[in-house]
DNA sequence: TTAATCCTTCCAGTTAATGGAAGGTCAAGC
DNA sequence: GCTTGACCTTCCATTAACTGGAAGGATTAA
């Protein structure tokens, strides 16, 4: 299978996995001219991959996983620390995210966002040590 | 005042600072010795540079909302709109890490995490196409 | 005078791709 | 046999918003 049905399979782009390949994620095989040859092996990398990232995984949680995976003598404790500090990432970044959320909605609350230039939004922004 | 006192005063890097006189955001004097001398005007922009990216508006969007705030005939619907969007993007990306954490939370519920090798987060990151 | 800070510029690296150029290969149709 | 178009290759540059570090000039205190 060359790059072109791969992509088709498994969603991802290309370019991608080209990408995926030159750090080291995937190992596809070379057609004699020069082409790669995807395999079942590499396209079930492929979609591993495909749906670690999808669940937000960063390329290095994704190598370790796709390692543990390779490994059957693993612990499941590996696999589930990685996820644990993946979703403990995760809520880092919805609190932030939503504190964020918080003080703009108010803000725009207060916001007449007419044609006047008065504005709460700019008020807050340039006050305040 | 110099790069090391306004970093004090904004809680901003010098890097950062000297990175946001590169693209253009801030424009701080220079001494006869090559030194950059922050005024008060390029102080309080700082401040408010530190302010909204605090908030996670992007730099573009501070560019745009710094305009505005120099433009005393600005219309408050035109910050609205920067504000409203930003917070599009938030719902937008908080509601993406929600569903991340849902699904890795309930896989995580069904893996033992011991030392046997099963696992079903593995399991799910490795099917279905 | 010298050592410790502080400042300068410039170059490279980070994350995870993405865009595009220049060019080789293949399959179909005429 | 030739051309056309689709598909593939590599390589280089760019994105966002910094951050790290090297090499070297300026300032200040002892």
């Amino acid at each position: 299978m060359n790059i072109g049905q791969a992509a088709d399979h498994t969603g991802l782009p290309e370019k991608t996995i080209r990408y995926y390949e030159d750090i080291g994620l995937v190992t596809p095989n070379r057609a004699a001219n020069g082409y790669r040859v995807f395999g079942e092996n590499a396209l079930h990398q492929l979609h591993f991959l495909a749906k670690a990232r999808g669940l937000g995984f960063s390329i290095e949680d994704c190598r370790n996983l796709l390692a543990l995976y390779d490994d059957t003598a693993r612990s499941s404790s590996d696999v589930k620390a990685i996820a644990k500090a993946h979703v403990a990432t995760i809520d880092q970044k919805i609190s932030e995210l939503s504190a964020m959320r918080d003080t703009l909605s108010h803000l725009m609350k207060h916001c007449a966002g007419d044609n006047r230039p008065d504005c709460p939004i700019l008020n807050e922004l340039s006050q305040g040590k």
